[in-house]
DNA sequence: TACATTTGCGTAAAAATTACACAAATACAT
DNA sequence: ATGTATTTGTGTAATTTTTACGCAAATGTA
């Protein structure tokens, strides 16, 4: 019984940002120890005397210096004994979301990463331990969760053009989609707010108007009993 | 950092049974400590050769005897620092459900609890460390997993009556559901097969015929991006 | 000022969901 | 054996939601 004191608890972070139409994920080059060099996902033991919570935003900071606007946990990892070939750990993974706003990582010293970078979803090297097949697992949750919650909201700016919007949907699903039917659906949701900003695209083409999603009006629907859900056809 | 040696691993399991049109939770009496007496979830420290799986279905056996035949991660509880008053401990919850054949608890000796039994959900006691909350995580899980995925046949007896599957899905969900169309949605998913089975009702009525869920046509319609969804007014 | 590019918008057809009531088969009581 | 209570089994019309689809407006650039 007494044996479970030699089962180490760590957290990782999948961190997830949307750019230039792309998805991005934040990895950190590890800077000691025997994986020094290879890229992995954020993340680190879990103190005595803090939350799992705690744990993961401080990795994030002494990390990566960001800040995320949305985080959940994500799956434990700990059915693979030798997922760390040190010690016995398991990992409480976390799954997050960074708008432009803090897409920015700030330069960090003295931790245990040497630098952080952002890296194409579809252009992640061979990670460390098992950090490849637990982006598998968020990048699945990412596609179904995009579907009935609205975190699409938690890539993008505050205020942005409805083609962002329906250009996000359509990267992360891997899927078309009728630009007049989305529109439709999600303006009909109620919470979608139109300003009254206009803003010219770089190259040419009409200027867009800019839309806001509004938290509050959703979370009065959600307490009303609405969900959320967008699908095509 | 090597504080994290003092952080200890848990697992508990949340097994749902489904009886006379009530739902289940299975928890055990804790006979040593100073928690004796008081009902807790079965469930038990992480050994450290042994899987988060295979810890979660060994402590099943030894404490209920039980085998359950849907077995899934729930929720990794670690955020409550003082959730066990006498270590840090994290639990990996797991979400179980078993069928009418594995319903019955088989005794055990030499084990840590006492007893194990079924509570109905809406008598479920004062548990010790933060059960009660982990119940209703579990409980609303199987709320909402019941209307995307297929795990009701999982709480059913293999055949079943379509009364039986109806009464399930309005006692989980707490919700009315109209007979005819809940009928023709579900048959119309095509996996469930009908038997040329009738059986009688204990007291009047008119006999019914038994249907069975067939997994494998199931699982053809996932792979060709089928998704089970059962929605009502 | 013509051309390319992007935004913005409506309607008709098809599909899915909802609302709703009565007959058939049995057990039980008389 | 007959009537009554109970449970299973079934169809259709109205409504709502989803899908398919094309052209005009506003800008930048050559």
């Amino acid at each position: 019984m007494s044996e479970t004191n030699e089962i180490k608890v760590a957290v990782d972070a999948i961190v997830f940002g949307y750019q230039q139409n792309t998805l991005f994920v934040l990895l950190v080059k590890q800077k000691f120890g025997q994986m020094k060099g290879t890229w992995v996902l954020p993340g680190g033991f879990v103190l005595k005397h803090e939350s799992l919570i705690e744990a993961v935003t401080r990795e994030l900071q002494e990390e990566a210096g960001i800040q995320v606007n949305y985080l959940e946990q994500l799956y434990t990892f700990g059915d693979n004994i030798h997922r760390d070939p040190r010690f016995r750990v398991i990992s409480v993974a976390y799954f997050a979301l960074v708008n432009p706003n803090n897409f920015a990582l700030v330069e960090q010293n003295d931790t245990d990463a040497e630098e952080a970078q952002w890296f194409a979803i579809d252009r992640i090297p061979r990670l460390g331990y098992d950090h490849n097949e637990i982006i598998k697992v968020a990048h699945q949750r990412i596609k179904n969760k995009l579907t009935y919650q609205p975190i699409g909201f938690d890539l993008l700016a505050d205020e942005f053009p409805f083609s962002d919007l329906e250009s996000l949907y359509t990267i992360i699903l891997e899927q078309d989609i009728d630009r007049r039917n989305f529109r439709k659906k999600i303006l009909s949701l109620g919470f979608i707010e139109e300003t009254d900003t206009l803003v010219a695209n770089t190259g040419s083409g009409r200027p867009a108007r800019l839309f806001r999603f509004n938290k509050d009006t959703y979370n009065q629907l959600l307490s009303k009993g609405f969900h959320f859900e967008i699908k095509f056809a």
